[in-house]
Order: C-alpha cells, then structure tokens, then sequence
DNA sequence: CTAACATATGAGCAATTGTTCATATGAAGA
DNA sequence: TCTTCATATGAACAATTGCTCATATGTTAG
C-alpha cells in the first residue's frame, strides 16, 4: 500500500503532502534565517547581543575577530531581521530585533541537550 | 560610558556578556542544528515530513531531485537528529524525530511572516 | 576646513557546500 | 544462486560562504 509501485510513487501520499507544504518563496525565506544562524560566529553574535546592546567593536572582542568580519556579519544578520542597530554619534549599538530570535534559539538550546 | 574608549572596548559590559554565553562546542552544535534547516531542499525535506511519514524515493518527487540527492540530504539531516528512518523490506521511511523540530520550524514561519 | 575614529563595503581568495554520476549495499523474488 | 529494486555512499566539480585587506562613509573634535 505504502510500498513504492511503478515509477517509486505513491502518487495518493505524495500529493497530500504537496498541498500542506508552504510556497517556495516562504521555504526559502525561512532557510534564510537558518542560514543566518547557521555560522558560529554569527550565533555568537546573537547569543551576545541576547544579553545586553553592544557596539560593533566589541562585538569584534567578544567574537574574537576583526571589526571588518564583524561588520559583514552583522550586515546578514540585520539583512534577515535578526539584529537592528541604532547609531550614537561614531558608534553603532546593535541589538536582537524581535523575540522569536530568542525562542528560536532556546529551542534549538533544548534540542542540542537532548 | 559605553563609548569605546581606548582599544575601542568597554571591558566591563564584554565580560560581563561573556559570561553568560555558552562553551563553544555548545555553540557548534546549535549553529550545526540550523545548518541542516538552511537549506531549502533539506527545509522542504522536514516540512513534507510534518505532515506524514515518506519513503526517499516519494521526498525525491516532492523536492524534484534525484534520488541520490535525496539520500544525500536525509542523511545531514539524520547526523542532526532531525529525522528517523525505520525499514520495511526494501523501503526505508523518514519520519521527524522530536517534537522540538516542528517548534522550531513554526518559529521561523512566524518570523518569515512579520 | 582637516584629522581621527567607528563602522561599512567591495574585491579577492581559500574553504565549504550541494549536486551529479558511478558504484556499493541490503532485501525480496525467481 | 542471480536479478531487480530501493537506498546509500564516495569522488569530482561548480557554486556559495566567510575571511582578509584596502578603501569608503559618517561623525566628532580641533
């Protein structure tokens, strides 16, 4: 029933399946928040930033890496909603956007400690 | 205050953050976790499997890829603890492992929809 | 204005990723 | 046994990623 007849299709499930599956642009759009949290570094960053607001450079400190790399990180995760920066005069103070960043990254806490 | 002085670090405020992050291998293992949902191919994967149990050779027609590609992917995502397979004779079915996964994908969604 | 500072950005590159193709494994039927 | 089917896996390669370095912004102080 269940057993892939002709062609490897169980043409009844298979279609089922396809109907509650979202629209690729919503696929893809959520990949790209996975994505953004997807780098040590960036995690890093957020894990941060889920503390308090910091600058960019000490963000850097904090990561263990140039201002440079710092910055480019910071531009993917500001890119995908993650982080938001607020400038005050030569500084750029970043924080964490909104709060299903930090639901996102308890779950994922939960499930690596099994 | 919190202005960058000298060294451009505000020691106080980067410690005291540091101390609330976790070791880094913890750090690896959630960036690994989001890796394996980064993918739209891979999300699509988890997402069909939401919905019901499939065998590769059904998840290779819905994600319009070739078998071997399929398997590739499945197994990322079973190193990850994301899906479980059992087989039945020849077929081998995929179902979601934890409950944590399907959090966490509703999180993104979330997210992804403002 | 110019200089100094914090941050941002583009180019270039090594490392990583996802696919394809060929081959291997494991199970069931003849 | 041999064959077929469903899946898995290794090698190879193009595409993407994250870093470094050089340069560009934007802001404040002199």
């Amino acid at each position: 029933m269940d057993i892939c007849v002709e062609k490897c299709i169980n043409e009844k499930k298979v279609l089922e399946t396809i109907k509650t599956i979202p629209q690729p642009e919503i696929i893809s759009s959520m990949a790209d928040i996975f994505k953004a949290l997807s780098d040590p570094t960036r995690l890093k960053i957020v894990l941060a930033l889920l503390k308090q607001e910091h600058c960019v450079c000490d963000i850097a400190v904090i990561c263990n890496q140039t201002d440079s790399a710092t910055s480019h990180q910071l531009r993917i995760l500001r890119t995908q909603k993650i982080v938001r920066n607020r400038r005050d005069g030569k500084i750029m103070y970043y924080t964490i956007d909104d709060d299903h960043v930090a639901a996102l990254i308890n779950m994922s806490l939960t499930h690596v400690q099994h």
